[in-house]
DNA sequence: TTGAAAGCGATACCAC
DNA sequence: GTGGTATCGCTTTCAA
């Protein structure tokens, strides 16, 4: 072993072993070298405790090994289920993942892919609420690969991976009809973001087909799509509406289902006997729950692994056409919707 | 503008500028310079969209703006909430974030203890669950800065962040005492782990304490501390035990809380009436229960910004002395241990 | 104040 | 197969 205060770079090893500082490198890159060259770079190696700067090594080779992933909310389950799930995509490849919470902040978004042309990562996969022309117009200046998971418009030439909350909306309205519900309520986020609007098509269009009357329906916004907001969406719709009017309560999201689960719990209404309630996502809460709750699982570790495998194949081939992926919704019942509920029971598009 | 697929460096700012490279670096660091120097190097620099590129000024700086941070499970909510401090305390710092999730296996620790040898990071925070000789020998060795999150022996030279668990299931105790609770149970995890045997201390002592035997007190291993885990010892401890012989249950975090809740509920019994329920680790889950569950804070927020502090002090001053700090756990009462409970209420160390 | 030039540590090209 | 060396893009002496 030499001085740990200094760390030992290539030249160290090669005067130790008495070869050049190219052949060091070779052997260290597996390219072809003499079996007398090989162990003499390797003892040299083990006896300095060499180990590669890899900032130099990316310096020269122009690439960095390391990978940007920005989400909106790092503490949400739904973009925890993401995180993890990229993480494992990347565990057996030499990626690193740079992690940037944004909080959904159109400013530390912009800043972020101002920040990607310093060269730090191969590639970025975004993962953002709204999509608005600003943040579009600076991701299609972007010039490293990139992938971006949520709603992009169709002209837009960068990867994208997606999944159809409308539908999942359907699958839910479409489980509590085939489970004898009629008198179905809507707890939806902001009407005024994607997400909302998708939510509410699906609903409406569900309950339609169903035959049931939209219009009547009582449909509650929720501030936004946390816990509390949905708790307060449902206490106020349990306020404004006559004891046995609802049999079922379709939620946007799990933490707002949540929230149902609450409000009910409050008034004395059991659930699933008085009433339903599903939830959408499928994180890990919904079979934490008491009841565990059924919910429309939107693929969110699926979405996290695709976009990391579409992130790779772009890093590797450049040219490849802009990719679309859309993950389907899936039905989970647990027993928020059904009493003895099987465990999962599998749902999905015809 | 100039050609967008060739990236502009210092040297192409400089020509355009007619000015050196030095000037140019000088000017971008901030370095006395004429005002006539100034504004053309600006100029130029905008005219190019020049960005510095962060590995070769890394490569010559000898710092690389990066840090690592490895904790056991980005899935389980109070690492999640110890990223997000974290995260959040390095957003006003020029310093990114390089995530690592060990999945809490010794291989995948020393693995990345080893790969900080490579010098893409400042430092580094280590979350572990299980510091064990292995482990140390690394950490010990580890020549860039480091924090470890979680109890490391007295005598390791490392900055270390801790918590005292074994105090906060006292707090817990005693609030189940203090609320009327006599008939109290202990859910404990794997008690091979340090977060085993210091929850079983503490539990013990404030047990004896209150004047209540320990011997006879029903106390369940959790295979881990997890839901699945917990909601299965919960409904162990039910069958072993006659109806009413358990009035409270303490729980070795909130995930086997949230197990409890729904063993009871399966067994028709009622929270709090019947028995009260109590977690640990306050994590936003415990506020989303239902009912809301109480919990010991073991404050992983500010855990996370105390390690973040830390690194980056000891980043600054690299001689500090190493430093031990102590989060002392915090009692929350929610609905699960007292019906109308206020919604929070201070507690603590005397 | 400014410019020339020497590295930082690794890779890859070009002779031998 | 091996060694010398230019180079990646930037910072930082050292002179001028």
């Amino acid at each position: 072993m030499q001085d740990p205060s200094v760390r030992p770079t290539l030249a160290t090893v090669a005067k130790l072993a008495g070869v050049s500082v190219a052949s060091v490198s070779r052997v260290l890159n597996g390219m072809p070298a003499s079996p007398e060259m090989e162990s003499r770079v390797m003892d040299a190696v083990t006896r300095t405790g060499y180990v590669p700067d890899a900032f130099a090594r990316s310096l020269r080779a122009r690439r960095t090994n390391q990978l940007a992933l920005a989400v909106a909310d790092v503490g949400n389950p739904v973009y925890v289920a993401m995180m993890r799930s990229i993480d494992a995509s990347l565990r057996n490849t030499d990626y690193r993942l740079v992690l940037h919470s944004t909080e959904a902040d159109l400013g530390a978004e912009l800043d972020l892919l101002g920040t990607m042309r310093h060269g730090y990562v191969d590639g970025l996969i975004l993962q953002s609420l709204r999509v608005g022309s600003e943040l579009l117009a600076e991701i299609t200046k972007l010039t490293i690969p990139s992938v971006v998971i949520g709603l992009l418009p169709e002209q837009v030439p960068v990867d994208n991976v997606r999944t159809d909350t409308r539908q999942g909306m359907r699958l839910a309205v479409e489980h509590l009809v085939a489970t004898g519900r009629r008198r179905i309520a809507l707890i939806n986020g902001p009407i005024d973001t994607i997400p909302g609007v998708s939510r509410w098509t699906g609903f409406s269009e569900a309950m339609t087909e169903a035959g049931l009357d939209v219009e009547t329906a009582p449909v509650e916004q929720s501030a936004d799509f946390t816990h509390v907001a949905g708790l307060e969406a449902v206490r106020r719709l349990l306020a404004r509406t006559k004891p046995g009017a609802i049999d079922a309560i379709a939620c946007s999201n799990d933490l707002i289902a949540m929230g149902a689960l609450r409000a009910l719990a409050e008034r004395g209404l059991r659930v699933p006997d008085d009433v339903a309630v599903i939830g959408m996502d499928d994180t890990d809460l919904a079979a934490m729950c008491n009841p565990p709750l059924s919910s429309v699982s939107t693929g969110a570790a699926e979405r996290g692994a695709t976009a990391a495998r579409l992130l790779l194949e772009r890093i590797e081939d450049p040219d490849l056409p802009p990719r679309r992926t859309t993950v389907q919704p899936r039905l989970v019942v647990r027993e928020s919707t059904v009493g003895n509920a099987a465990q999962t029971e599998p749902g999905g598009a015809p």
